[in-house]
DNA sequence: CTGAAAGCGCTAACAA
DNA sequence: TTGTTAGCGCTTTCAG
């Protein structure tokens, strides 16, 4: 005979087959809801499972059926991650469906380097792709529903939503063009995702179509995080001759281009338009409200986890492949440009 | 025989002993880095292990040995929570720190009436207690290592880290009396958390101490939500006799606060002081640097994290109750009273 | 409608 | 140093 090694008594099958005095089988099938019980015993076996406050043991469910019902989120760890809005709406917008849907959340802040344990989760969903395509695909070998947000992977066999950043992009820059701005900067957002290599394409989409020469030095590459931004705006503002207007990869940045204008003495949007891209909240609260591209990331997200959860319950299995519009939100921050 | 449940084929246990030539037992010993192997045959099975990919079922070894890896942070879901800066700090501090220590992170966005299935779960990091109380005393029950973050739990038996509240709002109003202020208003955050009555509780406090009356009137109290902070801008404004300074319970809050003031026609800080609390980057962006108190909310959490593992491993087991100071940020949102 | 029994993949006594 | 064996708590055939 063996020791106990669970730290206190806990409540098993057993104990409540036991006091309702059914065998074990019995109880998993009034646990599991299913028909074949005699009215009276299921009945007895929910009065003891109250009164015991039993709890059945998910790991022995996930082990003895082979499902699960975990979803690990995987975030891409990658500087300013956490400073983009961005994440946290994925989080709260993956977290309240789970709770809703009855699903176990795992989050991962994944480093992509080391190989995370796959054996026990129901399913994936990867916020992203960053160097983790390996992750992918080895998840996808694994026949474990997987499933791509915020990344349009054209070329995995996966379903995959995300949000039209190229059009966004380019609707924004349109915007500018129209306000009579042929000088249009551009701060980056990390080009390693794939939405800040779609916003720069679509800027310089929008600028071909427009016939506006394309200014290698008009573009500042960035992280994401508002220091690089910060020095990307103080080396556009001190620029010979400066661009009228920016499109900004994302408002945080947006807003500390805002910030620097301010500091070196520039008035928004007289001297610079600024255009952002989130619709993060913040952007309100400034002494000019920020014009910006809105996309729609909870929907993004929860339409993803409702994806996922249909491929892991089984009741789909066909990959489909969503882009979602984002739409161009007009505040204060941008003018014509004023001629000097 | 019974067919397979397992969606694909994968690789357990029985395979590698198999493939390597010896038993399970010792595979598992390789698995555990047990010392009692010959050197032979733990680089046989290593290089199994590598070659067939073996990953353990961290289910199967959770259920036999009856501990888990597996932290649940439990975040109370209440309006405003999500606006609150505070979450994500907490997420990003525990997310991080629980892959550097290879724990498994289950997020709970809980709505703290349905009970949670605590059964797999190896910790749990409560963030404030919000009328859940009984889940910890739960917990607690099941003898399930538990810490309280953000919550000074007094009387409760468990080990709970906190902010010093109480003198960081003190400080702040009483830093607003230093500059000569005797009108202070404070826009409370949602009461029902403790770190929001005991900012209220600090303001009184100051009061006291400085002689000044409490004034109902200037007392206004939300949810933390932008939307309750807007409307009581709007209220401390209009008032007959406004109060020259306010203390907000959150940054987020205090900037809404601006937004309104200018709206209004109001400068910052000359008719209206400002001090937040969270020292949210947030504030940096803003016409004027907000004031504010700053909370090490990472190192809160991050501290947590570490007192949970230590308590998992075993390694500890004497409650700890740990309060962390708080620190004034001067910025520019505050300045003496002007007479009018 | 019910229960006995075999397993899910792993760990840990125990004996060898 | 190793293997045998008995579980961990549950589900699921299969035979009543």
């Amino acid at each position: 005979m063996r020791v106990k090694k669970t730290p206190s008594k806990t409540v098993s099958i057993h104990d409540v087959a036991r006091a309702s005095g059914v065998s074990i089988t019995t109880v998993s099938r009034v646990i599991n809801k299913l028909p074949s019980v005699k009215e009276a015993n299921r009945r007895k076996v929910q009065e003891v499972i109250k009164e015991m406050k039993y709890q059945p043991s998910v790991l022995a469910q996930r082990l003895a059926t082979g499902k699960s019902n975990v979803v690990a989120l995987v975030i891409p760890r990658y500087e300013g991650i956490f400073y983009s809005f961005y994440a946290l709406e994925l989080i709260r917008g993956i977290g309240t469906l789970c709770e809703l849907l009855k699903l176990d959340l795992l989050l991962r802040l994944s480093d992509s380097r080391i190989t995370p344990n796959l054996k026990g989760i129901g399913g994936i969903i990867f916020a992203d792709i960053i160097g983790n395509r390996h992750h992918i695909e080895e998840a996808v070998a694994l026949n474990i529903p997987c499933i791509v947000i915020n990344n349009y992977a054209k070329d995995l066999n996966i379903s995959c939503i995300a949000v039209d950043n190229l059009r966004g992009a380019e609707e924004a820059v349109d915007y500018l063009v129209s306000l009579g701005h042929k000088k249009i900067a551009h701060i980056t957002g990390d080009l390693v995702t794939q939405g800040a290599a779609l916003r720069f394409t679509g800027y310089q989409r929008s600028l071909k179509k427009n016939n506006i020469p394309f200014v290698e030095n008009y573009v500042f590459r960035t992280d994401y995080s508002r220091g690089q931004a910060r020095a990307a705006a103080e080396d556009l503002l001190k620029m010979r001759n400066p661009a009228t207007a920016v499109f900004v990869a994302s408002d945080s940045m947006a807003l500390e281009v805002m910030a620097v204008a301010r500091e070196m003495g520039k008035k928004i949007p007289r001297d610079l338009s600024i255009v952002g891209f989130d619709d993060n909240p913040s952007g309100l609260y400034g002494p000019v409200a920020l014009t910006t591209v809105r996309q729609p990331l909870i929907k993004m997200a929860q339409a993803g986890l409702k994806e996922l959860s249909l491929l892991m319950s089984g009741k789909k299995n066909n990959i489909e492949k969503i882009l979602l519009p984002t739409e161009l939100v007009v505040r204060e921050s941008c003018q014509h440009p004023v001629l000097k």
